[in-house]
RNA sequence: GGUCCCGUAGCUCAGCUGGAUAGAGCAACUGCCUUCUAAGCAGUAGGUCUUUGGUUCGAAUCCAAACGGGAUCACCA
């Protein structure tokens, strides 16, 4: 309709305006509430072209559209705004065509581009934490929305399975582990414990190892005693203590943290996981079997996470494969001018003139860093899919200029697709305590987060009791749905870009503006269909009179795909959610507020009742699309 | 210091391609279950939209500066 009366305008503006309008003029939006009407044309800017006042132009205005739209049915001009009212008919009709879809507001499926979107990507030396989870339930969200929006779309994940961090992990395990009457160490097997979270507990030893190490040799340093007379050592160490004369504590601090590295540089354990890396990077048998064994023991227990979480991915890439792609593309743009050497062979690329800085691609020794891993995954995935168009990089905004100068070499390497390629970036999440930081332990844990919300909802499940008839395993599918949708909902909503706070009491209630509170319609409109299926035949559309409860509800579910395109071209699930939960305020608002099985007016009743079933399939599509179950009943 | 992001009710967030009296949820207070699931609905109260300038018919929204918070600027990933 809004296309319709903007396209009329245009077509017309001669013999309305008397000359031609730009599109640009036409502000048509839904009226606002506390008005009557239901779409309204901002006036004002044509009142210049008119030379007449505001209130004769939109008097104008609205002769001429109600004269061509049979749907308006009247007008008023307040306040410089023109505020259409449409016919019943026009919303009867409307919700007849939103009711007899398949998949309301859903594309032809593969109608766009192939997107390649990414997500999660953990290193595996430790467990999932909550800033997985709102990275997860993004991408796996944007990931559905694409495809709903008539995009092929291929989940993936790079698997940081390689590197100093892993080393620490298996170096941990093989010095501290300790040995079981059989005489072996622990493993997910003897021990019970998840595979990722064993891993984990020897990467936190290996950091309390190496903090107890390096307290002793600067407690050494202190006294005068450094290993083998290290003259280099010495100096620096004195160079450092003398820094600390006379300084305030934020000083202070990072001066003791460089005395920390410089103690962690000469430490046993440091060294050895070194050695270890390097024993891994030459492929040393013994090395690569531990490191095997332990890295399936992270991915069994990733496997656990996601299947609870729910997400799933179509394409795996492991960095152990691709840390060495990308040299041959920069050895390519050395060649052709875009990257340059430095005297030490460090290979660079000169981003000022972009506002940038320089940047390193390649090292001097001839190794790849992160930017050169990454150049070369982007180009191998685009080799890997010949379809694909773009893709999308769900990660932290830490990563933002990371990114920016990956997109910007790729560019300047000459793929035309890297205009295609998109930083979805989101904020960190802080806790009521602060930031979340590992060393202080105060890092929410992803299985442990999703068994206390699933652990809530049954007991306030429970509490309600609506589950006569059900048996229990299909209770505690329920309880899943229930805790893990409103754990999903509550990190989906807000804007992806902000930081958000997450506050573990609200994460998991049930009233007001959350996730259960969306599924507990869903299941209320279940039940009611339960008791009687609409009869679509009873249905006159032409013969209805609509309330304005109704009508609400119908504008609502016609913004629908309008919602689900913008939430696509902007890769906001949270635009979704809020449109979700303004419609389902909406109609909770007409059931309160109107008899549906009790009215005694047949065709009332049948429309009420389409109007309450297509609720319920936008709804259960709506939520769909965040990644959240719609229980029939709870 | 350079670059980028953010600042809206006590708290958490919408609104930001300029438009009517700035909205929700939570927390507080009042009502509504012999009637379709009260995880609901209706209502009361709560605001110098960080500040100051500018752009114009009109600014929470656009521009500039200041203040406050955060991120980033590694031969780390």
């Amino acid at each position: 309709m809004y296309q319709r009366i903007s396209n009329f305008l245009i077509e017309h503006a001669q013999t309305i305006f008397g000359e031609q309008i730009s599109p640009s003029l036409i502000q048509l939006s839904p009226t606002k509430k506390e008005q009557t009407g239901d779409i309204t044309l901002v006036v004002f800017p044509f009142v210049k072209i008119l030379k007449t006042s505001p209130v004769d132009a939109g008097q104008k205005i609205g002769d001429a559209l109600s004269n061509e739209f049979r749907e308006i049915a009247s007008f008023e001009v307040i306040n410089g705004f023109l505020n259409l009212i449409l016919s019943d008919d026009y919303w009867m009709n409307e919700l007849n065509r939103i009711s007899t879809a398949q998949h309301f507001g859903k594309a032809v499926s593969n109608s766009k581009p192939t997107v390649m979107v990414e997500y999660s990507s953990p290193n595996t030396n430790k467990p999932l934490h909550l800033g997985h989870l709102r990275n997860i339930f993004l991408g796996h969200s944007v990931s559905r929305i694409l495809e709903f929006a008539g995009h092929e779309v291929i989940k993936t994940q790079v698997i940081n399975d390689r590197g100093i961090h892993i080393c620490k992990s298996m170096l941990a395990w093989e010095k501290f582990s300790p040995l079981n009457s059989s005489g072996e160490r622990e493993t997910p097997q003897n021990t019970g414990l998840k595979g990722d979270k064993l891993v984990g507990k020897y990467y936190v030893e290996f950091d309390k190892q190496l903090n107890a190490e390096v307290k002793n040799i600067i407690g050494n340093w202190e006294n005068g005693q450094f290993e083998h007379d290290h003259q280099e050592i010495k100096l620096k160490f004195l160079e450092l203590s003398n820094a600390k004369i006379d300084k305030d504590e934020k000083v202070l601090s990072a001066i003791d943290d460089k005395i920390k590295d410089l103690a962690k540089s000469q430490s046993t354990l440091m060294r050895e996981a070194k050695e270890m890396l390097l024993r891994w990077e030459a492929r040393d048998p013994q090395t690569y079997l531990l490191w095997t064994t332990m890295n399936g023991w992270v991915y069994e227990g990733f496997d656990r996470t996601y299947q609870r979480m729910g997400v799933e991915f179509d394409k795996l890439y492991y960095e152990s494969d691709t840390f060495l792609l990308g040299k041959d593309q920069v050895l390519k743009g050395l060649n052709s001018g875009i990257f340059f050497k430095k005297d030490d062979g460090s290979v660079w690329i000169d981003l000022t003139d972009e506002g940038l800085d320089e940047k390193l691609v390649l090292r001097s020794d001839g190794t790849a860093v992160y930017m050169t891993q990454d150049i070369g995954t982007a180009i191998e995935r685009f080799e890997d899919f010949s379809n694909l168009s773009g893709i999308v990089y769900t990660v932290g905004n830490e990563q933002d200029y990371h990114f920016k100068v990956l997109f910007l070499i790729l560019e300047k390497l000459g793929f035309s697709w890297a205009q295609n390629c998109y930083h979805l970036s989101y904020g960190m999440v802080d806790l009521p305590s602060g930031k979340m930081k590992s060393r202080e332990g105060t890092v929410v844990d992803a299985d442990d987060l999703m068994q206390e919300v699933v652990e809530k909802a049954t007991e306030m499940t429970k509490e309600r009791g609506h589950l006569d008839g059900l048996d229990e395993e299909e209770k505690l599918n329920l309880y899943e749905q229930i805790g893990l949708g409103g754990l999903k909902y509550y990190l989906i909503k807000v804007d992806p870009k902000k930081r958000m706070l997450f506050n573990p009491e609200e994460s998991i209630e049930l009233n007001g503006n959350t996730g259960p509170f969306l599924q507990y319609t869903h299941a209320r409109i279940c039940s009611l269909l339960k008791k009687a299926e609409p009869n679509r035949q009873n249905v006159q559309f032409g013969e209805v009179n609509l309330l304005d409860e109704e009508k609400e509800v119908v504008k609502n579910l016609i913004q629908f795909p309008l919602m689900v395109q913008e939430a696509a071209a902007s890769y906001s699930p949270a635009l979704l959610a809020n449109y979700t939960y303004e419609l389902v305020k909406s109609f909770n608002h007409f059931y309160q507020a109107v008899k549906i099985l009790s009215e005694e007016n047949v065709k009332t009743k049948e429309m009420r009742l389409v109007l309450a079933e297509t609720v319920g399939g936008v709804l259960k599509d709506a939520l769909y699309l965040m990644g959240i179950n719609a229980p029939t009943r709870m």
